[in-house]
Parts: structure tokens; sequence; C-alpha cells
DNA sequence: TGACCCTCCCCTTAGGGGAGGGTC
DNA sequence: TGACCCTCCCCTTAGGGGAGGGTC
């Protein structure tokens, strides 16, 4: 038979079995939503058994599945098999679909990272380089954008469309006219350009394409004002081995503002489409 | 050039670009987290520009990435590509922990429906049944439990660890003797089992073994007290079909009091061992 | 006596929901 | 005039952290 009493806990004793604070056991005795089993009339201590230990176990479980206090009191004051099955499968569906938000999220967050990974290990030597792109394409804006809130708002306008993950899934872009790389005038003029995005509507923006081919890249230090330099290395470069520009330039702002707030610590990429020059000396 | 005004958008059209209610706008300005560009003197008005657009995409993200309004001010204040880079790495790992953690929830919620769609679609007839079972151990108690809140503390007591998902996860487990089971005696007697479980540390409970075996089966609907009928129905059974019990019983709580309050909804599934009698008319 | 228990009471986050009054 | 904007001010969740006082 049963006849022994049951164990009685104290609170912290129950507190210390069940991994939930006395403050809260205290909290939950407070909203009625769960209370020891006896009650010192004297002086007020809280007494629990293990009779209870399930009950609290039921009560984080449903916190875990997103119910507030209420809903949970709600929940178990009236419990049919009904309604736990329609509460398990809301709260399965919740949770799939948080299950997806987070994975959209940590996508994001990995190709981010992957992309920093990459520069830091890419050790951003200021050599000049030339690699093959595919075509790309994007939109751009014809203004003049001087400084990074120029540059900001008219990317915001180009996009249109508010995107929340704007931070960690894009960086700004800049493209450089053929024609303006050839006659300096690129020295005064910042133009906006988004890649990679799709518009069906029409709009006050161009569309561009970067032809597909080689480009002489290289990167440097500083804000995407800061360029001169290295565009002008990188025209030397093209002309004394053998290349000639044939196209417009993009300047990618690698490590942007959304990185870092130190201008010393940005880093462009500038990229200048070339092809072999025609050898007038054959 | 870029002389034009830039275009100034009130509260009230800010917030339907960014989807962020004119309440939180005010309050972020209120807590000097993201302020307008512009403010009118002379009536307080809020004006912004599409300057402001990314940066309150940056908190967005920021947000949804589990920091604090106050986390992300601070961040914002003070970021270099070093804090940039730790705060995405730090937050990558805690999105992986969080989605593993749902991905555990989910599962455990997930084997609970399809139990409970077994059930349903079982449409838990009170047919007999005769149906193999591997061996199966558990964990014992021998003290008689004769109403839930033993049957609670008794459990608790053999699974000693408290475990969070036990409202989920699991379901009451009785077992009934094979002598009682022969003499009536179990009309008086209820014994906890938890189905299993492993301990290594010795302890005060009685490991148990229902072996492998064929089990004549029947499910009813009512509390775990409210057996007497069914197993008597199952022993005229066993005896009119040419069956001896074997062992001991099991009586499984299918549908218990985690899922419904409602005695009538009760669901529970006695399970006799048995083989074939020996023929004493052969 | 030290460790525990109790009951106030104040505080936190991220806004939402008015009321009351002025503004395009 | 109606739709908007502003500033208070009160309210919410789930407890955490004392202070002040009694108890095993």
């Amino acid at each position: 038979m049963f006849m022994e009493e049951e164990k009685l806990y104290t609170i912290k004793e129950f507190s210390a079995l069940t991994d939930v604070s006395t403050d809260t056991l205290r909290y939950y005795d407070k909203i009625g939503l769960f209370s020891p089993s006896k009650r010192d009339e004297k002086n007020g201590y809280r007494y629990y058994t293990l009779n209870e230990f399930e009950q609290i176990g039921e009560i984080q479980t449903l916190q875990q599945l997103g119910l507030s206090l209420d809903e949970i009191r709600t929940f178990m004051s009236d419990k049919t098999f009904l309604s736990s099955y329609k509460l398990l499968k809301r709260q399965y569906e919740h949770i799939c679909e948080k299950i997806d938000e987070l994975k959209l999220l940590k996508s994001y967050l990995g190709e981010k990272l992957a992309h920093i990974d990459n520069i830091i290990s890419g050790q951003l030597s200021e050599n000049i380089t030339v690699r093959y792109f595919p075509a790309r394409t994007g939109y751009c804006s014809d203004r003049n954008c001087q400084d990074y809130s120029r540059i900001k708002s008219e990317s915001a306008r180009i996009i249109e469309k508010y995107n929340k993950n704007l931070f960690i899934s894009s960086s700004y872009a800049l493209y450089i006219p053929e024609n303006e790389l050839l006659s300096g005038e690129y020295r005064n003029n910042y133009y906006c350009v988004i890649l990679d995005i799709t518009k069906d509507k029409n709009t006050k923006f161009r569309k561009i394409e970067f032809s597909a081919g080689e480009y002489v890249i290289c990167r440097y230090a500083g804000t995407s004002f800061d360029r001169n330099d290295t565009i002008e290395k990188l025209l030397a470069y093209i002309s004394d081995n053998g290349y000639e520009v044939c196209g417009d330039a993009l300047q990618l702002c690698v490590i942007d503002e959304n990185l870092t707030n130190i201008d010393s610590e940005k880093i462009n990429e500038i990229q200048i489409a070339v092809r072999r020059a025609e050898k007038n000396d054959m």
C-alpha cells in the first residue's frame, strides 16, 4: 500500500529539482498558474510534492512552444483532447515557420561571413589582378552622389522596395562609364548601381549591363571617394600590359559602412573591363 | 548634378515605406536610436528622407538577429570591422543553436502528433487484437497508486531526473503482474512503470522486462482505473481462443491527463502477454 | 546563528493605445 | 473639415533584485 507520507519539498529544493527559480515559483503561485500542494498556515511557507513535478514540466514545455502564461493557464484549465490536438498542431506549424525564418537568416549571415572570411584571407593586398567575370546586369542612377548619404538614398531609390535584409545581404556599388574613365571625369562623378535586381515594372532607372569578359581589378583601403590613385594605377597597368579599356568600370564596396564606421577600414574594389589591345606594331 | 531637394517623407509615409509603425518610429526617436533627418521647429513634425531608409533596415535586421535596442545602439555608434565581424559570428552561432533547439522540439511534437493521428485513424475501436511486441524493459514501482496524482508523483520518482519534455514525449504506463492478473488482485492495485529509460546508478526501483512475443490487446475509453471490464473481456478472449497468459500485462495510457482533463476522453490500452495454451485434448 | 522563507515594491523591453490638442 | 501630427500617460510580460522582517 501507499501509506507513507509524501515527501515535502521546500521552495528551494523544488527549485533545484525542476530548474525553475524560486522567484518564478512564487510568481506562478501569485498569478494562480501553479501553486504548491501545501502551505504552512502559520508562516506561509510553500511545500511542494512530486505531484507538481510534471505540471511544472508541462508549463515549461508550453512556454517553449511559445504560449504566454495566460494562454497556458487557459489551456490547462480546460484541456480536452481536441483543444490539445489543435494546440499541438498549431504550435507545430508555428515552429516550422520559425525554423524556416531562422534558416533564411542563417543563410544570409553565412554568405556575409563567407564573404568577410574571403576578404580577410585574401589579405586585401593592393595587387592588381586580371579576372574573368560573367555578364552582370543592374539598375543605375545618373545622379552624382558625392557622399555616403547620397549613395544611400540613391540606392534606396533604385531598390524602391524596402528590403529588411539589405544590411547583411548586399553592398553598395558604383559604376564608372567608360567615357568618364577615359576623360578623367570620374574624378568628380559617382553613380550608384544596384546589381542583381530584377525590376519588371517600368522604372525611372536605366538598366545597365556589364558584359562578360576580363576585368583588371584592384582593391584599396579607404572610402568610396578615395579611388583616384587606384584608378590611375589600373589605367597605367592596362596600357603597360597591352590591354585596353572596353566598357564601363565597376566599383564594389567590399567593406562598407554597414561593417565599419572607420574610413581607413573600408575596402573598395575597382573592376575595369578590358580586352587585349589591337597591336599597332604588328 | 544632384541639386534637387531630397524628397521629405512624413512619419506616416516613411512608416508605409519601411513597414515600421509610426509608434515605433517615435519611440526610436525618443530613445535616441534613430531620428528623422529634419524636424519642423514650429510644429515638431518629423520628416524623413531616403537616407534613413537603410539605417532602419539595419536596426530591423539586428533586432531579428536577437539584439536589444540598447545593444543595437551601442553597436551602431561604434562600429568597426572587428566588432561587426564578431557580432555577425556570434549571432550566427546563436541562430544555429536556436535552430537546433527548435528542431528538437519539432521532432518531439511531430512524434506526439503522429501518435495522436494514429489513435484517431485507428478509430479507437474496442476490438480485441493480437500483436507481436519486441522485448521491452522499464523500471517499476511497487507502490499502489490509486489515483492520478499518485501515478504522477511515483512516475516522477522513477524518472528522478527532471525532464522538461515529459509532457510531449511520454505517457504514463502501468503494469499488472501475472499473478495478480490471474488472482483478480489487479482490481485493487495499480503499479507504475516507466518504459525505455536507462538508469545506470543503483536505484530503489526494480528493473522489469516484458518479453518479446504475442500480446492480446484492447483499448477502452475512460480513466486508468476503469480497466476491470476490459481486462475481464481480454481474459475471456484468451481462454476462449486457445491462449494462456504467460507474463505480466502492460497498461498504456494512450490518451492521458496530458491531453485531456475529461475522463471519458482518456484512452487506455491493455496488453496481456499470451502464448498458445498446451492442448490438453490432444 | 546562518541559511531560508515571506511579502511588498520597484524595475526592465519594446512599443500599443488612447486622450487632448494643434496642423496641413 | 478630415486626415495627420504632436506630447503625455497608462499598460503589457515574466519575472529579477532588493529591503525588511520572520523562521528552522
